[in-house]
DNA sequence: ATCATAAATGATTGCGCAATCATTTTGCAA
DNA sequence: TTGCAAAATGATTGCGCAATCATTTATGAT
């Protein structure tokens, strides 16, 4: 047999089709007897809407679109998780794309997830091209940029600012001591980019910086590749006796590194990380990171896209971070 | 101005709407002159087709559902990294569903997915309602069970020998030389289910099987619970030299707790992870792990689920998996 | 009872596209 | 040139639903 539709169900019911419609989207518009009656048929018929037919008809659809630079970033799917929270018990559904942090990419499937419209849109970083930002604004549906920070969304934003937790960090590091920080990175996005202008300034406002004590690449984040960057900075830059991460697999990675070489952390080197993903608070020595409210940037990214009470009212939304300072820079 | 629809195209190249949609979908069997022109004036207008329309009119959508347990969990995205690669350049798009480990979640997150019909379903694990799989079959569609093994899939499968794939582990262990091996697993779901039986039989085969040597839990994993864990299994349990852990979360938790405990790895305690997520190789000691075929799963999965050349030609697909033995199972 | 008003329900139409079938044009052998 | 198959293009229709407007029924004040 093919799949009830309202038709079917108006039939079984003894009611018409659109009645129907009406008793399963807004309940409270129809008499009590004649939603129960309802109710049976579609439970007898294992009625299911046709999503297509009723974005068609309706011209908006259920989909909240979020696009991501990677999923395999752990990042990443602490703020899918934050998002999916929001979602859920709404009736919206997520739509990811993927962009594998190229802006063309990310203009090819946007392009193709705005047709037909979704309810919004909920896209990382600042960095759209001009057409993107154009079709966003065009679609006439909220927009919530997410990650980063900036003054002039394109209509929402909740994130935090990368260039001062890099600065506040190095500042850390600086007070805990250190006198020759290095700094490692890999996957310079954008936001990587803020963080190491935030790491410069931080030394720069504390002495000199010199060009040695940058290792980064552009290869994609493992931990692996924590010690490897830990390598080529001792090489070019023998006197230094702390490292800021980028990110938390590469401090991870330089923690290791260090047992191997049988390097005393935090006395011969201080460690800081970033986005403090769960491990670091258990490694012996713990890890030092700033701690950023990942889970909560999706969370408020689904409210403020869905426009749901307990949403912030403000456009734009500035969230903290915090350093927790642990083991790896405790110089005593 | 509203978005333009096929006919304009048409009428912008001086064409029939469906022509319009011939040279889109099946450029071959449109004349070249022809679709040059459809091109351009595509271009000009920016016409992007309508999915829901598209879907509506042919009755088959460009989707392929995924079901998966959760998205935090790290295996999961290496899976879902798999079956985006292998559906990148296709035609068809990824929907996915969270069940939260949770049977009626999945079903009732399916039955809405369903409606309408997508290309293929990609879904993780056995345990389907009977509700779930009657679903599944009467929607006609590739259906690809992921992650276990199993002589009769709904439609096709691919996965490993959970069972097998502990059993061999805790052989490992045993044949290093641990006499007294435990057992530590979080969030035990019917696979990790599999392992514990696998890792019981190893036993059982190699001598006796004490209830006390198994410290497990329902909370869902990370690196702390493995301390935790290790905690609890030592004290009813201390005469244990060896865990055998259902994921590398624990593992990596219980190698930091020895560190802290001053647990000599491997000597006075042999450690063996699952699934070996990348950071178990880093440690210090490196610790031993089941590699699984995650990724390719998801690969397999999806060349399977879209009917691709060079897709397995049989149905059901057990992967291998390896014993990666590393320092931390490594007595002399 | 009468009427006014609101609440409940129904009929019609079109969303944008693709399936189907109909028609026109092209290529080319005889 | 003619004829005919094959290729190219077009016209019509309906997918399932929701918006809009029309109609019926209930409610209650006088």
């Amino acid at each position: 047999m093919p799949k009830p539709t309202l038709v079917d169900v108006g039939r079984e019911a003894g009611v018409s089709a659109i009645t129907v419609s009406r008793a399963l989207r807004s309940p409270e518009k129809v008499s009590e007897t004649l939603r129960a009656k309802v109710e049976i048929a579609v439970k007898k018929l294992g009625y299911v809407p046709n999503q297509s037919a009723s974005t068609l008809a309706s011209n908006k659809s259920s989909s909240i679109v979020v696009m991501v630079p990677s999923i395999s970033n752990n990042v990443f799917t602490d703020v899918l998780g934050g998002i999916s929270d929001a979602l859920h018990g709404s009736r919206f559904n997520m739509q990811i794309g993927y962009t594998n942090y190229d802006s063309q990419e990310e203009e090819r499937i946007l392009r193709s997830f705005l047709n037909p419209t979704p309810s919004g849109v909920i896209i990382s970083g600042l960095e759209q091209t001009d057409e993107t930002r154009q079709m966003l604004e065009n679609a006439g549906v909220p927009v919530v940029q997410i990650m980063d920070i900036s003054p002039k969304p394109i209509d929402m934003i909740v994130g935090f600012s990368h260039d001062q937790a890099a600065e506040t960090a190095t500042q850390h590091l600086i007070d805990s001591g250190y006198k020759n920080i290095g700094f490692i990175g890999a996957q310079m996005d954008p936001r990587s980019l803020k963080r190491l202008a935030g790491f410069k300034k931080a030394i720069s406002d504390n002495g000199e910086l010199r060009e040695q004590c940058i290792a980064v690449t552009n290869k994609p984040s493992n931990v692996r590749l924590g010690a490897t960057l830990l390598d080529k900075l001792t090489s070019q830059f023998p006197e230094c006796d702390a490292v800021f991460c980028n990110n938390d697999d590469l401090s991870v990675g330089v923690l290791f590194e260090c047992q191997r070489r049988g390097i005393k952390v935090p006395e011969e080197l201080g460690i800081c990380g970033f986005n403090d993903l769960g491990i670091s608070s258990e490694t012996v020595p713990s890890i030092t990171s700033v701690t950023t409210p990942l889970r909560e940037i999706g969370r408020l990214a689904g409210a403020m896209v869905i426009g749901e009470e307990g949403a912030p009212s403000t456009p734009i939304v500035d969230l903290s971070y915090t350093i927790s300072a642990r083991e790896s820079t405790k110089r005593t």
